[in-house]
DNA sequence: CTGAAAGCGCTTACAG
DNA sequence: CTGAAAGCGCTTACAG
């Protein structure tokens, strides 16, 4: 009934305990012949080390976290996906703590994760300084930044500006009314406003070819499909075609398509359509979109942890990566 | 630089380490006076217990670990929600260990969720007795498998059969002709059978009214939105209308109804189409679906997980949870 | 290459 | 109510 130990092991093979320790880290100081009656013995036992206890007499904890503020989102499925990949290829393991209810985000920072007792951790799409001004810093090790940024830390993000302005220089040129579509963000809320920005760049290039966008030309609204499709509606009945739509997210896209088809109105002629991700459906479905280098922001994100886990002490690194329009027939 | 440990707690107040440790474990014999000097000092230094040296101590783990096959559907984002409510009500942390990749099946089992040294560990949708054959047992301790079964384990899981069942008996009142799109289950694979319990109701209805299914009319596929309208331009392709689908999941129903859309077949008319699951896209689009309780799936998994944490030798229990139709205007 | 020993930061009978 | 002490399972200089 009692857990197999490390004792157990080193009785069993003749050895003291400390040789077993040099056997399961794989220490380059053991004869060969030991190692093998020593390997043999934890085989025959089926012992495995208490990593508690290893990490408590200093030795490494070999599991890196990654906080996330949701899963359910195509974005998070490729970005933790594309991150795990590179982490098991170097034998970490992985943890996830997604933070699925606002009133939960106090709890993972100072319980879940001080308590996870990992090697390093990532946090996705977290305004850090919002963060670590309302909590007690939560984690002292490795910290890198996904999808966000602060000089503070490693970080890695993409440019949502840069996303904005593409799609509002193909929409400098379009005749007819332009429309966004968009999430509202507030500033304090403890996540990385990527809408604003998007929304920032968007206009910049609006405003660069000399055309503004009325204020009430701006549907704010919460982060879903259904969303789209009201947006859609709202503007279908108070504005006149041709419609230039930009839904920022692909998830909107699909909602304003939804009810266009509803309405009979084309997609791509009455109603020019830009969404963003480049999720799946907007592929199957022919949404001209923009692409964020998700899969490559995973793996450079976790360049720098091991990097960071390498060298602690190294200088602060950050980078940014760009994102291109993906054209399609619905603009 | 260096961490605050509960030596340098005990110090600052004047007592001894146990006494610091009986203050951070909520021991009723302490002063309350010296409570409240120790609190103070917690506070002042910012100390927090290290968890592995307090687990090796004997201590016990406060973190729940969930193991699921996927993130990024709204099945796992619901259910995982609605067990971390409950979870968090009782004070326990949550860490999610997703298997992203077929591959990393056997790292997660036999690294991670060893690793992570929780109080207990919820599997979900995992086939344990094909698991636990290929693996050593990864979890010795409380261990709940959530949507799937087995006699060796707490389990709750939703009744399947009774799902397919249902839209079987419902279709078997329909002219024209029946097809069924479903993923493709190896018995192997280590995952929980759905599809074929699904499927094994849906044929067990239809035979009870003296219909039978062609195996041509059986389309399996991979899990995803094109696979449903793949499917549907085979069917619309090689027979002819009306045409009843059982899409075994909404994903399936969503690209199904594309292609109909596409082809100016008219959903609820030429088409009769049930999907699964009853996802939001489901309800917006007006999709006649089976709806699967799981919240309250959920709720009730951590409920027997709290009761076995609470009595480790209690005898086993199993709860099975009946799905209902959902009648929207596709059928 | 290996053992004996000190140490990691905590918990918990035990004795008072 | 509290301290002194043994113990949890491991790691890692140190000495040989």
């Amino acid at each position: 009934m009692k857990p197999i130990t490390i004792e157990d092991v080193a009785r069993l093979s003749g050895v003291s305990r400390g040789t077993v320790s040099r056997v399961i880290n794989g220490s380059q100081n053991v004869n060969s012949e030991t190692r093998k009656r020593v390997l043999e013995v934890i085989e025959k036992l089926g012992y495995r080390p208490n990593q508690n206890a290893r990490r408590t007499a200093g030795g490494r904890s070999s599991t890196i976290g990654i906080v996330i503020p949701m899963i359910g989102t195509e974005f998070y499925e490729r970005l933790i996906k594309s991150m795990e990949e590179k982490l098991r290829a170097q034998w970490y393991a992985m943890m996830l703590f997604p933070v699925l209810k606002r009133d939960w985000l106090s709890k993972v920072m100072m319980h879940d994760i001080p308590n996870s007792e990992a090697a390093g951790m990532f946090l996705c799409s977290f305004d850090i300084e919002h963060l670590f001004s309302s909590f007690r810093k939560p984690f002292e090790g490795p910290t890198v930044l996904v999808d966000s940024y602060s000089p503070l830390y490693d970080s890695i993000y993409i440019d949502n500006e840069l996303g904005g302005y593409l799609v509002g220089r193909k929409f400098s040129q379009l005749e007819g009314s332009t429309h966004v579509i968009m999430m509202q963000e507030s500033i304090d809320s403890g996540f990385w406003p990527v809408f604003n920005s998007r929304f920032k760049g968007f206009q910049k290039a609006l405003l660069e070819s000399g055309k503004s966008l009325p204020q009430r030309n701006v549907h704010s609204y919460d982060f879903s499909w259904s969303a789209g499709a009201l947006a859609a509606r709202d503007i279908f009945d108070n504005d006149r075609p041709p419609f230039n739509i930009f839904a920022m997210s692909d998830l909107y896209a699909f909602g304003v398509m939804r009810e266009a088809q509803l309405r009979g109105l084309r997609i791509g002629r009455d109603v020019k359509l830009v969404g963003y991700d480049d999720q799946s459906l907007a592929r199957d479905w022919g949404i001209t979109t923009v692409r964020q280098p998700i899969e490559q922001m995973g793996e450079k994100a976790v360049n720098m942890m091991l990097q960071r886990l390498e060298r602690p002490g190294k200088e602060v690194e950050s980078l940014c990566l760009k994102p291109e329009m993906v054209e399609r027939e619905s603009a």
